[in-house]
DNA sequence: CCAAAAGTGTTGATGCTACACCCATGA
DNA sequence: TCATGGGTGTAGCATCAACACTTTTGG
């Protein structure tokens, strides 16, 4: 069962998308488990990162945007490209060979990804394993291992642009539901990046940047004083580098 | 004479370079006005990116340097991917096709590109003309109008990562001479930023650092007080995002 | 009443900005 | 001696880190 669509794919460039989300104790990453399809003697449980060969009519956003719908039905949502990987020797281990003889229509063809990373809610969205990828796992990023072809060193990339971007934009919001705890955010902070950060200094911070609008919603059935509710509002952001915001 | 090696080239894949140097007053890139070879009855005064198509055995940073180094002869220099860009009509103007179809041996190929910037000292090299591009010229950064391509969108990327790395990392040197005044590196951070920084407070934080060494040498033949010359020296830089350092 | 987390204030140290002034040199 | 830029110092303000304490809920 190769490609379909074959005339229309490039054998040269694909895409492959580092999703993060948060559990609210862990980092998470959206892995696949790449199965052999018809070779259904050969084992293979290597882990990689979902991703796809570029068609010919659509720009690389849209085929990571595609990547990204089929595996998990999220239309719009942070995604945001990492660079480009070409190491002449990136497809040449040798299980990842095996895999792409048994898929791929021109295995030996050298393949220049492109990767990207995404940052989603992970309670909004049921992942719906499609395609090439029967398996699908949001395993903890703490833990990975070693993934299929150049995979570690695209999520080593991803992880470094993420927690820059969390120190200096608001994005950790997009890993959490729209209403959140400052105590959810501050989980989230402290996890990501690897500091003991003073929780009342980053509440207090997290609170001035006036991104953070208060509802009048609380936590319910915990057993303590319910935490009030915020959600994020888009607020002009001028000369981030001008102004050298830190949000921790 | 389309290209040798046809076997070795990705028609898929290609590198464009932008190059910035700095002349003391201006920052300039470094711009190639490709020429049509055989047809030399068609007029195409086209200023775009120094650039290639891949070769098959080249990792995307050796094909960059390559690029570099074919043009103006130096080896080892900052260079730093930008990331891919991959519009389907990224080479679909008029002009553009011309070209393309009187230098590429597959001239409908699609191609994605990845974009690289330099920094070099643009006194230490000169220029040598090489192979596809005839004309090579300076060109003030400020004044730059349309270029080929996608290449004005390839040029924005750069100045953007390159205004925010000047901010945060130690980059502004490899634009300078080994050694180099402080006003000398006032005057580049000046023109990049487009900020008007103190004097003084500039000159504090930079030998606050320690990323400079004094020398014993001074400015020459200069109407006033000459300027003691310093060089830039590597020190640990751990944590840049931790420190939240900043250059000016 | 207790545990557990929410939420508010304060203080001292640090760092930065916005200045004014003197110095050395060539013409 | 003048013009030009080199080089040093400082006072006040803003910001941040490191703290302790009170409040509100469920059990």
């Amino acid at each position: 069962m190769k490609e379909k669509f074959l005339n229309q794919t490039n054998p040269n460039v694909s895409v492959d998308c580092v999703i993060f989300g948060f559990d609210g104790v862990e980092l998470k990453v959206l892995l696949v488990q790449r199965d052999l399809q018809d070779n259904l003697e050969i084992q293979d449980d290597t882990l990689v990162l979902p991703g796809d060969l570029i068609r010919d009519n659509e720009d690389l956003d849209e085929a990571a945007s595609r990547v990204l719908t089929g595996l998990t039905g999220i239309r719009s949502v942070f995604l945001e490209q990492i660079g480009a990987f070409g190491n002449p020797n990136r497809l040449s281990k040798g299980k990842d060979r095996t895999w792409l003889e048994a898929v791929r229509l021109k295995p030996d063809a050298r393949v220049i990804t492109v990767g990207y990373f995404a940052l989603i809610n992970i309670k909004n969205y049921k992942i719906k394993p499609a395609g090439f990828a029967k398996h699908v796992v949001w395993h903890d990023y703490k833990v990975v291992e070693e993934l299929g072809f150049d995979h570690n060193e695209i999520l080593d990339a991803a992880i470094r642009i993420l927690r820059n971007k969390l120190y200096r934009e608001p994005v950790g919001f997009k890993l959490l539901p729209r209403k959140f705890s400052l105590h959810h955010l501050y989980c989230l902070y402290n996890e990501i990046m690897d500091a003991e950060i003073d929780r009342r200094n980053f509440r207090r911070r997290m609170l001035k940047t006036g991104f953070l609008k208060e509802t009048d919603e609380f936590q319910e059935g915990v057993p303590h004083k319910p935490a009030r509710l915020y959600t994020f509002v888009k607020k002009e952001f001028e000369n981030v580098s001008r102004k050298n915001f830190k949000f921790y």
